[in-house]
DNA sequence: TTAAGAATAGGAATTATTCCTAATTGTGAG
DNA sequence: CTCACAATTAGGAATAATTCCTATTCTTAA
């Protein structure tokens, strides 16, 4: 744990929505002006390979992390593109006896239209 | 419908699993060498939002397409990373049922290990 | 048949990410 | 403490995936 990957990591945990890197490179940027974004992109593979973060795929977005590594839902405004955590569901039981296959885990992303969304389309 | 993109949903179509634009755009120029990949690009990006075909994102991995558009769940093996397709756990109902939200659709990827990956591993 | 609009080819540009190498930092044996 | 070694970083080049631009090529309706 280094002096960078711990600073990544704080903003991460201090993030209350889910980062892209280039986010996080920045804000990392303000408090070590010398962090390059190759250090940012290398910790933050680490730490999600290590699951101490969560890396989320999404189409035609590039890629958020997560400080949140204990299952939980996400949910994406298709208007407006905001990304919002639910609580988990807990299908893993459900899926491994309607599959009948061993489940490591699983992402689910539900798609919606939030509330201000709404209230511009209407 | 232009004769590029009939062609490029032909591929999609005729393909058994899920391709990369880019195996889509070699394919396609084996038919018609003169085809420009962003051609390929733009008439996937369009045929997504049209509904036509699925778009597939993942960690790690570039975009794939998916004919199959009515409902199904994927599963993907975090050793080889093939991804194969489940049908449809319905979940719509249970998840606005849990959320109180309308849900416009979801996507859900399930992680495992494949047989041949776990007479590998062992 | 021709003008207008839409889509393509070709390639440059952009975005997101990874890789390379020299320099720096942290660590443990002496 | 300090030297040497290993690991990590900074900086930037390189790559991968995708989008964008513009001139050209269809297509279609009048």
């Amino acid at each position: 744990m280094t002096k960078q990957r711990q600073l990544i990591l704080d903003i991460i945990r201090s993030s209350t929505d889910h980062m892209t890197a280039e986010e996080i490179f920045f804000e990392a940027k303000q408090i070590q002006s010398s962090i390059a974004v190759g250090t940012v992109y290398r910790n933050l593979g680490l730490m999600a390979e290590a699951e101490e973060i969560k890396r989320l795929s999404m189409p035609n977005a590039p890629d958020r992390f997560d400080k949140t590594t204990r299952p939980h839902e996400h949910i994406i405004c298709e208007h407006c593109g905001k990304l919002s955590d639910l609580p988990a569901f807990n299908l893993k039981d459900y899926i491994e006896k309607q599959t009948g296959v061993e489940i490591l885990g699983y992402d689910l992303n539900l798609r919606y239209v939030c509330d201000d969304c709404k209230k511009i389309e209407a």
